[in-house]
DNA sequence: TATTAACATGCAATCGGTTGCATTTTTAAT
DNA sequence: ATTAAAAATGCAACCGATTGCATGTTAATA
């Protein structure tokens, strides 16, 4: 590519430096489609490319001349720095990587703006992947971004990896010096900063509101134990029962198994296999079981919210679209998403050398009250 | 993961240089928290960069000899190239970027889905980015993503710039040599490959559907005309008018404007306000406005699908959860990004000199019948 | 033993920038 | 005119890898 191009500066010797140069220069590159470097402005220039460099910088050692001379040739070839080649010399990529288990997710779309945010602020980049809930996939993801792309790192655990105790991954990343800040789905396993929401908290809320609303069975529809979100929120669920001296019957909890051959519907509506036994209220650990059940309910004859109450998580566009709309816990994403962010710059812009001392930040969350619980036996 | 003391003895004979040299380079190692590079491996084995260079890609100029200490030793110290240094070198990152208005949507998340599948088989990655749907996210994410990161773009414009109709920063993208594939959210003004819906197809589709099952007065929320994904819907919709020699009442045709300050809602509502003039049946050019439109209808007190029928664009989770589930017409947004990002492959590896001929695929739609229009009329 | 082919390895340039230090040019002061 | 000080610019090394060509070493042949 750059063979032509010694023919060209040979041209330019010819043609001394006149508007013929430029425009033939200027044409040069619409051929070749190359972007302008330092060093063909040098050339141009007939200057050096540290003196380019730090023209461009406005660096007071280069004659005011010169750095207006550059500054317009630059300008006008719309020089832009590879930032490849700073990223190399400075061993930094102002960029860091999110990792999500789902795209599809109100409150992981919420995370994500709020690190942006963050990010922005101090001219960060994001890049996002996603793991699918696949092991596989999450070690692949964090392959690539640790190979070179990004100076840290935010993840929310796959539930293949909260499977598996499979953590290795995470490991490796301190040897290479990466920060990493561990998202709403994290493990104790890993020493490193935290940003999880009170699930416990947000569990009993949930509960209690169903207590305080006359519900006498409640039913949990939770996740398998190994998804600590949906463990913490039955610990919740459970605490609530405790509290107002309510006894438990352990088979209003469903462990909803999504890796299960049984379809989820199924799985759920055994809930209401007993006639006499029909829970009067659910809750749910998140939108979609909520739907699920909403929508169940109703096809076994149930009123909602009158025979029987129904609570979520995460207040997305389900939970306002479902008919009756959905009373939800919400979860503050956007914050979470501030928080780790911030926690994960400084962890990066600190010396690496000090003293680690790991910080876990709990997000609390707030009740939503919509139609799914609103009038509970009001007739 | 460095190594422990008896793997140091183990491997003392094979590398041939002093328990000192060894220590020291571990130690000094877990201090710096540093990635291991080829010229750290070229100085403790004594050998040239170049030479460890070739030993690691099995060069047989390389005494096996050789080739068996550097790799031994690469091994041991989890040695990963610098892929940064390699992108700055091939002048190629191996990256592929998308950008899309927003990440909270069915159809936008299945095809990066389907552009990720395309990519990972050919060994690129994937960069998302969202543009929010606006104009100047989406400038800024070009240029972070042109600047050095990414060998091509996918791209579904935002609606502001679809309404400013200012699309220079992609002519930009020519000069740099980046080539752009446009999805879904296209526009004329570009050359430039180009993968949409056949959506003149599916509002046609969808309107021959309430057609058929005896909907007379049927409406059409649509968008502002300057996004033309419903611009195109639209006609199909009357299309499927003309061809069935029925005459449009043009003010069944809302065009629900987002940016406007009064609700959604309420301008949806609107089609209610003269009760002798309700529709029977409703096209909405996406799930969100069909959803609304359902709630809105029930909440008026007429029943879906027995007095209105209504049928959405995307088969995401709101049409599955709402009640009634939502007939819709489904985009196949997989293929999509399978399509599309094969396009962009072949244009990235292809000769830029060569001519080009940009194409513009078209992908046909399904139509989901579900409860919102399964029985209109019924009884 | 001299000569040469075959094999193994190293040098140095390259990708596109940045920067400490040396060198050249200009200006001011003697 | 001479010289010192100040200002402007250039050299070369560096970030981490790759690769054409040159060099060095060994073994095989005459």
């Amino acid at each position: 590519m750059l063979i032509s191009f010694s023919e060209f500066e040979k041209n330019q010797e010819k043609f001394n430096f006149n508007e013929k140069s430029v425009l033939f220069f200027a044409e040069f590159r619409i051929l070749m489609k190359t972007k302008i470097t330092i060093k063909d402005i040098a050339n141009e220039l007939g200057i050096s490319t540290s003196t380019v460099s730090r023209a461009l910088k406005d660096n007071p050692k280069i004659s005011k001349e010169t750095r207006e001379r550059v500054q317009a040739f630059a300008d006008l070839y719309n020089y832009k720095p590879n930032t490849l080649a700073l990223k190399l010399r400075n061993n930094k990529t102002m960029t860091i990587g999110i990792i999500i288990p789902e795209i599809v997710h109100h409150f992981f779309s919420k995370v994500i703006s709020g690190v942006e945010k963050i990010a922005n602020e101090k001219d960060y980049n994001v890049m996002v992947c996603l793991s699918n809930e696949s092991y596989e996939k999450e070690v692949l993801n964090m392959q690539m971004m640790v190979d070179g792309n990004v100076d840290g790192l935010l993840v929310s655990i796959a539930k293949e990896t909260l499977e598996k105790q499979d953590f290795s991954h995470f490991e490796a990343l301190d040897d290479y010096g990466i920060p990493l800040v561990l998202f709403d789905r994290v493990t104790d396993k890993i020493a490193c900063d935290k940003v999880i929401v009170d699930d416990i908290g947000a569990g009993y809320k949930a509960t209690q509101h169903l207590i305080d609303i006359g519900c006498k069975r409640i039913a949990l529809l939770a996740t398998p134990d190994h998804v600590n979100v949906g463990a913490l929120r039955k610990i919740g669920y459970e605490k609530a029962f405790a509290d107002n001296l309510l006894n438990l019957d352990r088979s209003k909890i469903i462990r909803v198994n999504e890796m299960s051959d049984i379809d989820i519907k199924e799985q759920i509506e055994s809930l209401f296999n007993i006639e006499e036994e029909r829970p009067d209220g659910i809750v749910a650990v998140n939108e979609i079981y909520a739907a699920h059940a909403t929508k169940i309910a109703m096809e076994k004859g149930m009123m909602v919210p009158q025979e029987i109450a129904i609570i979520g998580f995460t207040d997305g566009l389900i939970s306002q679209f479902s008919t009756p709309s959905l009373s939800t816990i919400v979860q503050h994403g956007f914050t979470m998403g501030e928080i780790a962010g911030d926690l994960l710059l400084s962890r990066i812009e600190t010396d690496s050398n000090e003293p680690i001392d790991y910080e876990k930040k709990v997000i609390s969350t707030n009740i939503k009250v919509r139609n799914s619980t609103l009038n509970y036996k009001r007739e």
